[in-house]
DNA sequence: TTATTATACGTCGTAATCCAATGCATAGCA
DNA sequence: TGCTATGCATTGGATTACGACGTATAATAA
């Protein structure tokens, strides 16, 4: 999958999937995977940070959990604000493939200008 | 328009503009708005360096002319390995575009992992 | 025991990209 | 003389993805 297409989508993506429940990071990140048919590959150093980037403006909201396990993470749950930006960016996005759609599958025009 | 969206799109969409004809730089950037209903704006900073890049790749090749008014401008037309690029950056799009379908557009699931 | 894999968190540096700002030059118009 | 449009270009800042690396636990295999 191109590198630079996902560029800006990364966000949008975690919101999508922690609007349908909390999820840790790790769990985010194979869930995406599994929702583009391994077509996306979830990278650490794109994940946390995109994390932390989302906690900072109040998007999601973290909570350190222990499992039976012994093994600690941190469960991301989707804020009132976040419903919104989801929302924001969802439509953001439909009006850009329909622009980009518009532009590369144009009809021909008048050569020169 | 959002920014980080458009990252990695302009080459796309320059090569599908010159894709029907050949046209100067400007023009590129004028018709690009165009096709968008000016929901897109092409800034030089975007315009110029991306020209550069695609013709340094050999997918587009740039002509100096002189118009009737004496203003110098590059005119740039598509080269085969050009089009050949257009329709594998056209199919990657595609599929990128199906993929963000799938993600932030998927059906409920079961909630923690 | 040792090695490997999966889980689970994180940081840092590099590369790629968009664009605001800035610059140069010509042309038409008020 | 100023303003706007055309037409080319560069530079630096900001944002983003990710490879590489680091830490730690647990299950499985040799």
């Amino acid at each position: 999958m191109e590198r630079e297409l996902l560029k800006g989508n990364t966000p949008t993506m975690i919101l999508a999937v922690l609007c349908q429940g909390p999820l840790h990071g790790y769990a985010i990140a194979r869930e995406i995977e599994r929702r583009s048919d391994n077509q996306l590959k979830f990278k650490e150093g794109t994940l946390y940070p995109a994390l932390h980037a989302l906690e900072y403006d109040g998007w999601i909201k973290g909570q350190w959990e222990t499992t039976s396990q012994g093994r600690k993470r941190k469960v991301y749950t989707i804020t009132q604000a976040g419903h919104a930006e989801l929302k924001r960016r969802h439509h953001a996005w439909t009006e850009f493939a329909n622009v980009m759609a518009q532009v590369i599958g144009g009809e021909p025009h008048g050569q020169q200008g």
